[in-house]
DNA sequence: TTGACGTAGTGACACCTTGTCATATATAAT
DNA sequence: ATTATATATGACAAGGTGTCACTACGTCAA
C-alpha cells in the first residue's frame, strides 16, 4: 500500500522505481535489501522514497504482489490444464516453480520462502475467500472451480479447507528445504516434492471400488 | 561453533554471555537482535565479542542448540508417554509448545518459526541419522525406537520418512500461521493443529479389518 | 629479574543501515 | 500576484556491524 503521492507519479517513474525493487529484492533476501540501493538504482532521492512509500517493508509487499499474481493465475492455468486434478497440477505447478528456481542464480523466486511471513502472505489470501484483491480473487475462483474435489476421500467443505492447508504447508516446507540444501540436483528436488505429494494422494484418493 | 577462546573463558562469564544471549533472541526476533544490546547486558566490551564469536549467526546457533535438546528430548518423552503412538504424541507435544508461546509474552518459543532456516536448523538433523550431535541423536533413538509404526499404513521406511517430512511440514507451518494470526485464542489455536494432524491420521491410520 | 613473545581485552573507527525533518521548489487556487 | 498546498530533497540523528591498532596480561627462557 504505497501511499497516494506514489501512484500520482508519472507512469514512468513509478515503473522505474518498482523496477529497481524487483532488481534488489530478487537479488538479496529481504533482510539484507537496501532501500539505499534502490533509490541509487532508481536514481531518486532518499528523502522521496519516504514521500513514496512507509517504509520498506511496504515497498516489498508493493513487490510480492506481482508475484502472487503470477503465482496464483499460473496454478490456476495448471489446474484447468490437469482436467481437475489438483494433486497432478500442483505437482506440475511446483515443478515449474523449481525449473525457475535453478535457472535464476540470485535468491529469485527464492524469494517466496526467504521469509516465513512471505509464503503466508501469498498463500493466505490464496485461501481467504474474502481476499481483497479483486485480480486474485478470481483466478483463485477459476482455479478452484475448475478442481474436481470428488476424486478426493473428503467429506465436506472444511476438510477440503484442511487439506489444502496441508498441501500448502508441504509445499513450502519443501521449497524451503530445496533453497537450504543448494546441493540438491533439480531432478532430487522435483523428486522430493513428487514423493511427497504422491504420498498424500495414495492416502487421500479415495479407492476404486470394484 | 565459537572460538576456542571462548570456552577458555571462566564458566561463569560464558554463562553471562549465554545468558544475555538467550534474554535478547528470546525477545525480538533474529534480525532485530543486536549484539550491542548483548554485550551491553553481559558487561563485556564490543571487541571482546568478536574474539569470542564469528559472528551475531554463531551465537545464534549456540543458543538455538539449546531449544534444539529441548525440543527433542520433550518430543521423545511425548512418545513413550503415548505408548508409540506418533501423532498422539505429536499433538500433545506441539500443544505444549502453544501453550508456552502463549505464556511468553516476547518472541519466546516463536524463535522457531522466527526464520524459515531456524525450523530447518532444528528439524532437519531430527531427521538426519547422521547428527553430529550426540545427545541429540540419543534423544532421537530414544523417541523413534518408542515409537509404533505398525499402526500407519506405511510399507517400508522410505514412507515413513516421507510421512515424518510431510507432519514437520504441517506443524512448522501451522506454527507459522499461529504466530502471524495473533489474535487466534489458544484453544483455536491447538484445534487448528489438531484438525490437521488428525485428517493425517484418518488418511494414514490402517483401516480396521472387521 | 628481566625481556620477549603469544594470547586476550579493548574501544575508537569506518562504513553501513533506516526513518525524520526543515527547507526548497513546484503546482494549484484564489 | 499572492497565498496555500503538495511534493522534492539531502543533511541528519540514532542505530547497526565488523575491524583493527593498541594495551594488558601471563608465561616461559635466559
Amino acid at each position: 500500500m504505497p501511499k497516494q503521492t506514489f501512484y500520482k507519479l508519472p507512469q514512468e517513474k513509478q515503473e522505474r522505481i518498482l523496477a529497481a525493487a524487483k532488481r534488489e529484492f530478487t537479488q538479496v533476501r529481504y533482510s539484507d535489501a537496501s532501500i539505499n540501493q534502490i533509490v541509487r538504482e532508481a536514481g531518486i532521492p532518499r528523502g522521496s522514497f519516504y514521500q513514496y512509500f512507509e517504509d520498506k517493508k511496504d515497498i516489498f509487499l508493493c513487490f510480492l504482489t506481482e508475484y502472487k499474481k503470477e503465482m496464483i493465475g499460473g496454478f490456476a492455468r495448471s489446474v484447468r490444464e490437469h482436467a481437475g486434478d489438483f494433486l497432478s497440477a500442483l505437482d506440475d505447478f511446483v515443478g515449474d516453480l523449481i525449473t525457475e528456481m535453478y535457472r535464476t542464480p540470485g535468491q529469485g523466486i527464492r524469494v517466496i520462502v526467504s521469509e516465513p511471513w512471505v509464503s503466508e502472505y501469498i498463500w493466505a489470501d490464496m485461501l481467504d475467500p474474502g481476499s481483497p484483491d479483486k485480480e486474485v480473487c478470481r483466478a483463485k475462483k477459476d482455479g478452484c472451480a475448475a478442481v474436481d474435489w470428488s476424486r478426493l476421500d473428503l467429506s465436506d467443505d472444511r476438510e477440503i479447507f484442511v487439506f489444502i492447508h496441508i498441501l500448502g504447508a508441504v509445499l513450502r516446507d519443501s521449497l524451503c528445504e530445496i533453497c537450504r540444501r543448494s546441493e540438491l540436483p533439480q531432478q532430487e528436488a522435483k523428486q522430493l516434492i513428487h514423493e511427497r505429494l504422491d504420498s498424500l494422494r495414495r492416502h487421500y484418493e479415495k479407492r476404486v471400488q470394484q
